[in-house]
DNA sequence: GCCAACGTTGGC
DNA sequence: GCCAACGTTGGC
């Protein structure tokens, strides 16, 4: 049994948000074009893992709810699209440089919890999330992060 | 809208 | 292999 492990996976509300999620219950991440974020998917992720549903450049920025992991690592078809915005002509269909994963919807915080209160919270610290200049798009969280987070919101279905 | 931080690209 | 230029991310 694969220990599970946790995430937090930044979305951009206006592209696809946790209200999408909710709708649509899964959908695959596509659209990842860095090699670390990558890396976490392709190496890491497992069916199971949690995931922290974060939106950036929103009003306010933060963890709107849960997902978890429901699909293991697969090619990211839209890199061999030409039409996608995120198209790669790099990528070879026969050894595709980019990967995805399918997540499912879990629930939503019936308040959001804001950038700025994960930064105030005790334990929290070290979140990549709140470190000044961070970019990466998929970043692993600790289960002693996850388990204070989870603390922080009362999360609605 | 601004711009700091960061990753990538490409000339050398 | 270095590093300046460039493009993007994403908080502010």
């Amino acid at each position: 049994m694969p220990t599970q492990r946790y995430w937090l996976m930044k979305s951009e509300p206006n592209v696809y948000s946790i209200a999408d999620l909710q709708r649509d219950s899964r959908t695959c991440w596509d659209g990842v074009r860095n090699y670390q974020a990558r890396n976490f998917m392709r190496d890491d992720m497992q069916v199971g893992d949690g995931v922290l549903f974060y939106h950036s450049n929103a009003k306010p920025m933060g963890i709107y709810g849960l997902a978890e992991v429901v699909r293991e690592s697969y090619p990211d078809h839209t890199a061999f699209d030409t039409s996608d915005p995120h198209y790669d002509p790099k990528s070879d269909p026969a050894d595709p440089t980019w990967m995805m994963v399918d997540v499912g919807y879990v629930g939503m915080f019936k308040e959001p919890l804001p950038l700025i209160t994960l930064k105030q919270t005790p334990g929290l610290e070290h979140m990549l999330v709140i470190q000044r200049g961070s970019r990466l798009s998929v970043q692993p969280v600790t289960p002693d992060e996850w388990q204070i987070v989870l603390g922080l919101g009362e999360l609605t279905t």
